[in-house]
DNA sequence: CTTGACTCTTGACCTATGATAATAAATTAA
DNA sequence: TTAATTTATTATCATAGGTCAAGAGTCAAG
């Protein structure tokens, strides 16, 4: 069974049957590594699961620069709204960090399985406003924390990621440079 | 009719009647401005309608400065995730800026309207992607902007709370000090 | 009115982080 | 392998924004 299956039937309840049943038409599609999924001006209307791999979501500013909204990796769903939910082009960039396998999940499929699985319903409410609840934190951390402390809270939170991720990424995520990064690094390193 | 059932009413195409009975059990507080409504570690059931008046959900950190995460202005809903839907202890504080009206709405609210109005399982959802993208974008400034830029993207997104919050409240939301912000004002009329 | 508590502004100074650039190290492509 | 590109480090210098302190304006409470 594949991994959004799995995925599905554990947080729902399901018989295998269902499960099977709820993703049999869903497409797999994989991505190489930097490979670009959505940019703004798209307006598409899938979202994308990942059975393998670890995505992007991110903006280039005026200057050139990126500033990365979000990771993504297995068993993660990214969606850009302004895109799928809307309807109206998206503002930010997908792309693919490693070799990357999905599952594109349409809109259609949510208008579906709600028949099948109606408590999928609010399943979902449950994990947006886990994704706010998240957020809320992350804008807590720009709001008030140093270079330093949101980098020791990054590494708390996705322990994993840093070393699947440049580290270039990763200070785009803080909201810092590269430099600074590798600075506050060595310092952290030194007074160890 | 309550703007709490106005609200429901316009966009869920109830009845009158659906309306106000679906919110005819709720209960409506008033609360002098500088009230807290809710502490960190709190865990209380409510969520807020707001019918008249602000508040501002906010930190403090451990230097004890404010940084408010989001305003919330007549019409609009508040709710702290870590209480109201996970029953954990809040991490933050929520406050009236003025003297507010609010119709408490209870977890159990949610569970009972939707036998009603089932339909407002979509539309909650359509909500929570709408707020997801508002603080993605939010998290893009955080990351990307200048404090001029922060302000003026502010000042264009909620131009009517400006004169309803005190400037050093709005610092608090851009990021910056009060200083800071004075100074970015000063420029800015100065270069006009 | 007057007092006291906020709020906003301004100035002088300071610091964390950005910019730039050079180098080294690691990865990828050929 | 070698060359080419990307990534990470380090040093120097620049700057946006923070800190601290003082003063002026505003408002509410006695």
């Amino acid at each position: 069974m594949e991994a959004f299956a799995i995925y599905l039937k554990n947080r729902l309840a399901l018989t295998d049957e269902q499960a099977t049943q709820a993703t049999s038409c869903l497409q797999t599609k994989r991505f190489k590594k930097g490979s670009i999924l959505l940019s703004p001006g798209d307006t598409k209307s899938d979202s994308y699961f990942i059975n393998k791999g670890l995505l992007r979501y991110y903006s280039i500013d005026e200057k050139g620069k990126e500033h990365i909204i979000q990771f993504a990796i297995e068993d993660w769903m990214l969606t850009d709204r302004d895109s799928f939910i809307f309807n109206e082009q998206s503002n930010f960039y997908i792309e693919a960090i490693e070799d990357t396998e999905v599952v594109i999940v349409k809109k259609d499929f949510f208008a579906s399985i709600k028949n099948i699985v109606p408590e999928i319903l609010e399943l979902n409410i449950l994990m947006l406003h886990n994704s706010i609840r998240f957020m809320q934190k992350r804008i807590d951390m720009l709001l008030s924390a140093t270079a330093e402390t949101r980098y020791l809270q990054f590494l708390k939170l996705y322990p994993n990621l840093s070393s699947r991720v440049p580290q270039w990424m990763i200070a785009s995520y803080l909201g810092i440079t590269p430099e600074s990064l590798s600075r506050v690094r060595k310092d952290l390193v030194k007074r160890k």
